[in-house]
RNA sequence: GCCGGUGUGGCGGAAUUGGUAGACGCGCUCGAUUCAAAAUCGAGUUUCUUAGGAAGUAUGGGUUCGAUUCCCAUCGCCGGUACCA
């Protein structure tokens, strides 16, 4: 038994392509002050999300991403830009250290040997990247720009002024003291109840919770002393500078929502003696407010409760304080105790009473609220169980599905506002600007826009990260920075680095390390993952750079003013992680002066999942898994690439189908038997059927087909473009002779998209010069242009007739024309003709009746 | 609940300034080739049908000579988010 023939040799030549491009640095990129630059020539920088390289090795989600952008970036190649795509590794962070945990191996080796088996694969699907400018994030060459970045921040503040950061410098010429300028840096130490990870033994950054919880750890709520950096100072901006991107709506969408702006008003009360500000979205039902809530974890529970409802309120503190945040969310049913305590309404002097409850959070607003049972459900709900009074001060319009009976429940619209004194009257919209007016005059209370976001925890008590460059001083606890000389800090060598459980992270344990000094000691805890993956598009351009981040020169060549990085690619996991960390990073960096653009990514655009062939997403546990190896070594990787970009909208959704590689890889076959046959011996040699010569309808095709593609690729709808291309090979198949000019023109349309196998025919039709380095044909127009074109002939909207007609006949004869033809006339007659509309090169419609 | 996306043959999907619905591929059927098979090549493949047609792009309306496409309402599915005041 011989092994199965392979339809075409894409085992012998495909190797041998990438080694030659390998060997002949064919995708490097020069850049400023590189060898080789031509300064003359327009930029494009396209950018993949690059992997952290786990040890399952690539997953076919990653080609999906990674085979558009390299189909985008041979085409603006070949259409004379000088392209950036460059691939790198992300290679810190949680998953990498569990896996290296679980192999009982270092980090190091375990990122090392992942490395080494991504780029292996990478380069085995043929990616034209720029290997030179390969980076990762652990190298440290780049972890000490990475700190570099992390001192910015530390030494940073934001000016509420200029909406900017600004050097904390400043400050200290002001004459600030140490402890105020600690109070305002970017990058600052606070205490709070944090997302502790026990069985991670790490704290996670809110945006991390779900996606580690749905992998089967636990997190919990603990007081804990943190390194937080201040994204909410950039929450306007993020919301704001997010709108002129080139962005799916969707992922525009899930960032605005999860910085989460409400317009409203901060409302203070006096509580006893005490001011206790709340904040509130509707403002005009002021008036409504009958009691007044604080969430139990308020620091002014404790000052206010009065000595007879004492009890009850430690009691049911405690109660809260063991409840997490899941118990609290999902148990919707109200619970709370009043204090004994009266607010003064500030609007009419009511003494209402404060209760505590656990549907108020501590985290959102100022962590009380004024209750409006009228007109909130929650506040309603409370209100009805616990029998306090319910007012009603706006009259809302009935709209569809709104209930409207104060009776039943909250009505909750804008309306009209009543028993509110000077708001009577009032449409919400106008009784909102003028209780703030008054609250303002007052100085009660002023406009006030909330928002969901929270700073972003940023420390993590594990080994492999990027240490802190920060020190402690051991009597003052004051902190500081290590001098940029020292710069990298790398985390010192350790037999064990499993996580300890000490929140103050494995590397507490390494005492030499620690101890910097006799005054001072180094911070423990590393960073997340994200630090490295905030910026790295810009090391990219200037990798090999020792003196700086990146130059200025490439800065300003690469980088474009309304978003750095022309085009990135890459999974919608991270919309609110890495996309909003990255931005946060790249404003504080244009602020300071670093980068000349306010936004990293000017264009950006998701694939969808690829899902198993069972519909489901693809998981070890349902068996469901494509390795791309197995599809390599059977299709080939130019299969490989064709069939993800084939499989339907790059942005969708959508299932595996092993058939469905067969498919493209018969096609494929099909256009190299185009140019080849066996021969007796069965081995494969030209086939004499690329000749010269001229073909008027192949060239046609040939020139609709360079349409198709372009358009293909220019609309991200490669799928298309594919299915052109199988229309004009279907044309060669079945043509005698194709003309080789018409077929060298097919194979640079077909290799970006399968570049190994258009090279080798390319080479085997004895062409010298690389596809690669070409230029991509010129459309031909006048060769689509029909002397005859079909018109179709409708009756009352209905297909009657199809007419073969000159292209440039009068509207005049082609209305004769459809009148006269027998089908026409046989569903016309006994009717009158109303109407007939005539569409040049189109159709005739003709109405009767 | 709220926000966003989406709905077309047996399947993946095509068709956008509104103008031939189902391109291309998968699967299936038939034929050629073959001792036979694989591979390859060719033909066919939305449904119903009284064979002339009729219906048809989630559902119901609307605008239009004409709607998968535009508008309104409803339903299903996917993703995000949720006592966020």
């Amino acid at each position: 038994m011989s092994e199965k023939r392979k339809p075409y040799p894409f085992d012998l030549f495909e190797p041998k392509w990438q080694s030659h491009w390998a060997e002949n640095k064919t995708y490097r990129t020069p850049g400023p002050g590189d060898e080789g630059f031509d300064p003359s020539k327009p930029k494009y920088y396209i950018l993949d999300m690059f992997p952290y390289p786990s040890g399952a090795g690539l997953h076919v989600g990653h080609p999906e991403g990674y085979t558009a952008t390299d189909i985008m970036g041979r085409y603006k190649r070949m259409n004379g830009f000088n392209v950036l795509h460059p691939m790198g590794w992300d290679a810190f962070g949680l998953p990498a250290e569990q896996y290296a945990i679980k192999t009982n191996q270092h980090p190091r080796v375990t990122t090392e040997a992942n490395t080494k088996n991504f780029r292996r694969q990478l380069q085995e699907l043929g990616f034209g990247y720029d290997w030179d400018r390969e980076i990762n994030t652990t190298d440290p060459k780049y972890v000490r720009w990475t700190q570099w970045i992390f001192l910015q921040l530390y030494n940073s503040y934001f000016c509420d002024e200029d909406q900017k950061a600004k050097p904390v410098s400043e400050l200290e010429a002001k004459g600030w003291a140490q402890k105020e300028i600690d109070e305002v840096r970017l990058a600052f130490i606070h205490e709070a109840p944090v997302n502790w990870s026990p069985s991670l033994g790490t704290v996670l950054s809110n945006e991390e919770v779900e996606e580690w919880k749905k992998k089967g750890e636990t997190v919990e709520r603990r007081p804990l002393r943190q390194w937080m950096l201040r994204i909410t100072r950039y929450a306007q901006r993020l919301i704001d500078e997010l709108e002129p991107l080139d962005w799916p709506e969707s992922i525009k969408s899930l960032q605005r929502n999860w910085i989460g702006r409400s317009e409203g008003a901060e409302v203070t009360f006096d509580v006893e003696g005490n001011d206790i500000t709340v904040f509130t979205t509707r403002p005009d039902t002021l008036f409504g407010a009958t009691y007044m809530v604080l969430a139990p974890e308020h620091p002014l529970v404790a000052k206010i409760t009065t000595d007879e409802n004492k009890e009850a309120v430690e009691t049911y503190v405690k109660a809260c304080a063991s409840k997490s945040d899941m118990d609290r969310g999902l148990d919707k049913d109200k619970t709370g105790v009043a204090t004994g305590a009266f607010a003064i309404n500030p609007v009419n002097d009511e003494k209402i009473p404060v209760w505590i409850a656990d549907y108020v959070m501590m985290g959102y607003g100022s962590g009380a609220i004024m209750a409006v049972p009228g007109h909130d459900e929650r506040d309603f709900d409370f209100a009805k169980k616990f029998d306090i009074e319910i007012k009603q001060v706006v009259t809302v319009a009935a709209t569809s599905g709104r209930e409207t009976n104060p009776e039943v429940a909250a009505t909750v619209g804008v309306g009209t506002a009543i028993n509110s004194g000077f708001l009577d009257g009032l449409k919400t919209k106008d009784a909102k600007k003028k209780i703030i007016h008054w609250l303002v005059e007052n100085k009660k209370g002023s406009k006030k826009i909330q928002f969901k976001l929270r700073d972003w925890l940023f420390s993590r008590q594990r080994y492999w990260g990027e240490p802190f460059p920060l020190l402690w001083d051991k009597e003052t606890g004051q902190h500081s920075s290590v001098p940029e000389s020292e710069l990298p800090l790398l985390q010192p060598e350790m037999e064990d680095f499993k996580p300890t459980g000490d929140p103050r992270g494995p590397l507490v344990n390494c005492t030499d390390w620690i101890d910097y000094s006799d005054k001072l000691r180094r911070e423990t805890n590393t960073m997340p993952q994200w630090a490295g993956s905030c910026w790295y598009y810009l090391r990219y351009c200037d990798p090999d750079n020792t003196e700086n981040f990146i130059s200025p020169e490439a800065e300003n060549y690469w980088g474009n003013d309304d978003g750095f990085v022309d085009f990135y690619v890459g999974g919608k996991e991270h919309a609110v992680l890495h996309l909003l960390y990255s931005r946060f990073w790249h404003k504080v960096l244009n602020d300071l002066g670093h980068v000349k653009s306010s936004e990293p990514f000017k264009k950006y655009f998701a694939p969808g999942l690829i899902m198993g062939e069972d519909g489901q997403k693809m998981s070890k546990s349902l068996g469901n898994v494509v390795n791309p190896d197995d599809v390599v070594e059977l299709y080939g990787a130019d299969s490989l690439r064709l069939y993800e970009m084939f499989m339907g909208p790059l942005d969708q959704d959508k299932p595996w189908a092993m058939k469905g590689v067969e498919g493209v890889h018969r096609f494929l076959a099909k256009v190299w038997r185009v140019a080849c046959s066996e021969d007796a011996e069965g081995k494969w040699q030209l086939s004499g059927k690329i000749a010269e010569g001229k073909n008027d309808d192949l060239a046609k095709i040939t020139h609709a087909t360079i349409k198709r593609v372009e358009e293909a690729i220019n609309t991200l709808r490669f799928n298309t473009g594919i299915s052109a291309m199988m229309e004009c090979t279907n044309a060669y198949t079945s043509a005698g002779e194709v003309p080789r000019d018409l077929f060298l023109t097919f194979l640079k349309l077909l290799s970006p998209f399968a570049p190994h196998l258009a090279e080798e025919i390319n080479s085997a039709l004895g062409e010298t010069e690389l596809l690669s380095e070409q230029t991509w044909p010129v459309l031909d127009e006048s060769l689509l242009v029909e002397s005859e074109i079909q018109i179709i002939v409708q009756v009352n909207g209905k297909l009657r007739a199809r007419l073969t007609v000159p292209a440039d006949i009068s509207k005049e004869d082609l209305e004769k024309q459809a009148l006269a033809d027998d089908n026409v006339s046989a569903h016309t007659t006994e009717k009158t003709v109303r109407k007939v509309i005539v569409i040049p090169g189109k159709l005739v419609n003709i109405v009767a009746n």
